[in-house]
DNA sequence: CGAACTTACTTGACTAATCAACTAATGACT
DNA sequence: AGTCATTAGTTGATTAGTCAAGTAAGTTCG
């Protein structure tokens, strides 16, 4: 089913960028959504999970907060209460740094841990079974067409930043 | 750059459709940005810029108000309080179907339509700078990509709810 | 050394999103 | 006509996200 349907728009898309933005954003919302309803009766959100995750990766050491909020997939200013809510549900732990006190860094709990274990399998299958009607040679050619997207998008970003 | 750079994984994707879904979430991310960057200083969200577009495409008739929900590119459950702020906006009207009263029909106002003609051609610029490095084949190829993954996460919603 | 700047958060105030009831209108069926 | 179910939307309570301002530690440089 094309997005036009999906969307219900009776005329076409003005041009093929406008469609692959619809396209694109709506996929990744549903995409988000699928991961969302794995994670979520587990008392967390996908944005948690992704903390998680990234905090599993970064090993015992963990990471000061702002690391983990440019690791982040989906970009987020609210880091501080978003570490608060999975330090409340005791599954990261923070501890200031003594050798750059201003830091502070957060580090996964072994309910953490042990929450993330639970899910990895089951969010595996829900992402593998969402992208199950592609092919490996197709998934790798839309990784790497996103990714020459995004740079082009973060020159963008930049250059506001700059002119800003 | 790489996702895998961007976000600082040391260790490679464990399988194909992780990566793509990374990928996919995040692009989506930033392109929603980019439009939000647009439209928010004419202190409209970007959502809220989807809903006008809706009810411009909508024509004089007007759309109840879940079937703006159902058209909308992200789905959002919190739909009346949205179209409440475009109201207080003056951008939207609504009023109560006479032939079924249970519907609220929602029409774009003058204002609304103005707003959006003052915001057509930097949508379309910056969604258009946004996506440059792919070419028109290219563009065409991900939104049949895409297309064919959402047809697959659909079908599985819908097994969710059936069996919910 | 110390003023000025930067970095790494944190906090407060506000806005927005989410979920679960709830109301009101309609439709379907007896 | 009357019950039951469905549809369309609203509302209240809670949670989460956003933006601007603030604090405290570190860094630079005259």
């Amino acid at each position: 089913m094309s997005i036009r349907t999906e969307i219900k728009q009776q005329r076409p898309f003005p041009s093929p960028h406008q469609e692959a933005l619809v396209a694109l954003i709506r996929t990744a919302d549903l995409l988000r959504r699928v991961v969302g309803g794995v994670v979520e009766p587990h008392r967390i959100t996908a944005q948690q999970y992704n903390v998680l995750r990234i905090l599993r990766g970064a090993g015992a050491e963990g990471l000061p907060t702002l690391e983990i909020a440019e690791r982040m997939i989906e970009q987020t200013p609210g880091i501080t209460r978003l570490i608060d809510r999975l330090e409340s549900k005791n599954l990261v732990s923070r501890e200031r740094s003594s050798t750059d006190r201003r830091c502070v860094f957060c580090r996964i709990t072994p309910a953490g841990l042990d929450l993330l274990a639970r899910l990895d399998a089951p969010v595996e299958d829900a992402s593998g079974l969402s992208l199950a009607s592609l092919t490996k040679r197709e998934l790798a050619q839309l990784v790497e067409m996103l990714d020459r997207a995004r740079e082009r998008m973060n020159q963008q970003f930049i250059e506001r930043r700059r002119t800003a």
